[in-house]
DNA sequence: TTGAAAGCGTTACCAA
DNA sequence: TTGGTAACGCTTTCAA
């Protein structure tokens, strides 16, 4: 089935080693040879085998990406701006998910090494930052390269790229804090995970820097990172009828659920309390409310990841660079000065 | 570089043959040669090269997948779930995007061809419903099968997934008339493209049934299909003072631009007028005020792609069914009771 | 139960 | 400027 280089030599009387050499533009070739046998090929439907051709060359152009969710718009994104840069630079990828599991990503990898790809940027499950990291002496051993993005395993020295999740939230406190606000929720997943932890610290750098110390009671553990569990947790809140000036989240989905249980029972946003979310997905400008939220450069994390990858596959050597994206504060209208501050103010 | 066959030989002091026989477990070799085969692989950390098995094979279990944009949550949800279903049957997923250009179609299914995968599903463009599609010819050449889904190319006689467009369309203008309204707003893309035509098709079939005639200058055209644009024209159609009962909108993104735009304007939603989106992606049920939509079987789209995919590779036959998805209404809170019709009742 | 050897489609080296 | 041939890593047939 189909044409093979054989075939096109038959047709044109020439040994298999002219027409591969002509296919490829060695100027060796006759002119005239190397014409009659692009036009054979042509009109023959030639399509070069690049499975045979990465046999015998004994390497790949192949980038392998990992990510945990392709139904996850920040992923979208991610994977978007990655496939461009990998085409742009003569690779090609192929992208695999974990579905956020850990079993799952070592079962990709081990196919990516079956694959025999050049190397492989991986987004680690959102739920674990440890873990023992079996698959990193295979792909050592197969020479391939790889490094993390957007997040990575605390225990494992590995090259990665990711944004610098506690200056961003550090960022959004700060700015509450500018605006008045103190009792400022926020709403986590468990505080042991990086992205949460990561980012609390940040909350407490922020309240620290001003003399203030953080209420840790203030930092609400949601079941998921996701709408519902946010819009539940943040029901409770209100229902308990505390006072809250703020609310940050770790996302921007989780914000939008936060959202949402403040409008139901009445509550004014930015006018009765401030909200902000993390991120900068399409969507926070979206929503009802435009989100302040804190950008996260996804550009500039597929742009050094694919870089930096890049960088090790050409010159065959495994790098162990950590880089770290500085991220800054979208201010929209979720936000605001606190009403309490304003109350004062109008006297 | 990495672990051969013939090292393991080696270390064994066995053939090449007997380990690749003991690898694929077949119950030829002796139960303790195998053993001591497997067991050194393990040691040694053997992964097997299946670039070198798809070539002496001839046949390779990767599936392409063709999608216009990876950050799109509607393709998203699309590309995961094919996805699942693929590797569920054993096969791998090869997934790349032509940019909704197609141009980076071609280009993208002929490095597919070169790859050699058993299969390709393509989602073409939304601009482009008619193209001259010359790579068919070269699948046909290297027996790859193929199949379009959620859109096709109606100059190609080719088979295809979809969801029938027309009568999604119908269901939400149904709804609407039987709410009251009358003086319902189309926002669409270009007139001739399919996503567009098909959709006001449904639009006029509601209003005939009815023995009502359509007003096609009811029929927006927007720039794009997206947020901005749909937001522009509902900005545009509020400040010219036309009543407006209801809006319907060929997506749930037009949908939020246009909810912006009559919010900013002090119209409420479903108070004042009714909005319908399409597609029924999550942020339907995120949007500031949960939208009555036309829900697309995502899931049911790409099961029965990679289905009858599956079936045309293994029957190695190259079939052209034409698959149509029934969509149908999920009403929640962006529609109500037309507010004429309430000024009536309530007198 | 095991081994030798041919072959998959291509490239690359050496000869002609 | 071209052709013959070995090699890439694996599977498979045939013989031993």
């Amino acid at each position: 089935m189909g044409v093979r280089l054989m075939d096109i030599a038959k047709e044109v009387g020439v040994s298999e080693a002219t027409v591969s050499l002509a296919l490829n533009n060695k100027t060796v070739i006759k002119e005239e040879t190397r014409r009659k046998i692009w036009e054979t090929a042509e009109r023959m439907g030639y399509r070069p085998n690049v499975i045979a051709k990465t046999l015998v060359k004994q390497k790949s152009n192949v980038i392998g990406l990992v990510i945990t969710d392709f139904a996850n718009v920040y992923f979208g994104q991610f994977v978007k701006s990655c496939v461009a840069k990998i085409v742009e630079n003569g690779y090609q990828p192929l992208i695999a998910s974990s579905q956020d599991k850990f079993s799952e990503e070592e079962r990709v990898i081990d196919q990516f090494i079956s694959q025999r790809v050049a190397g492989i940027i991986i987004i680690p499950p959102t739920s674990s930052n440890l873990h023992e990291v079996t698959y990193l002496k295979s792909l050592e051993t197969y020479g391939i390269r790889y490094l993390y993005a957007t997040a990575h395993y605390t225990n494992v020295d590995a090259p990665y790229v990711m944004v610098n999740l506690k200056h961003g939230s550090y960022l959004a406190v700060k700015y509450l804090l500018d605006m008045g606000h103190r009792r400022i929720y926020f709403l986590g997943a468990h505080p042991q995970q990086i992205p949460t932890k990561m980012r609390f610290e940040g909350y407490k750098e922020a309240f620290a820097e001003r003399g203030l110390e953080a209420d840790e009671s203030m930092m609400i553990r949601c079941e998921n990172a996701d709408f519902e569990s946010s819009y539940v947790e943040t029901l409770r809140l209100v229902k308990s009828g505390v006072r809250i000036d703020a609310i940050t989240t770790i996302n921007d989905i989780m914000a939008l659920g936060s959202l949402r249980a403040l409008r139901e029972n009445g509550l004014r946003v930015p006018e009765d309390l401030s909200l902000i979310g993390y991120d900068d997905i399409v969507f926070s400008d979206v929503a009802a409310i435009p989100l302040t939220t804190v950008h996260q450069d996804i550009d500039a994390i597929s742009r050094r990841s694919v870089n930096l990858l890049i960088n090790m596959i050409q010159n065959d050597i495994q790098r162990n660079d950590k880089i770290l994206i500085e991220p800054h504060l979208v201010v929209r209208n979720s936000t605001g000065v606190c009403s309490a501050v304003r109350d004062i103010q109008a006297r």
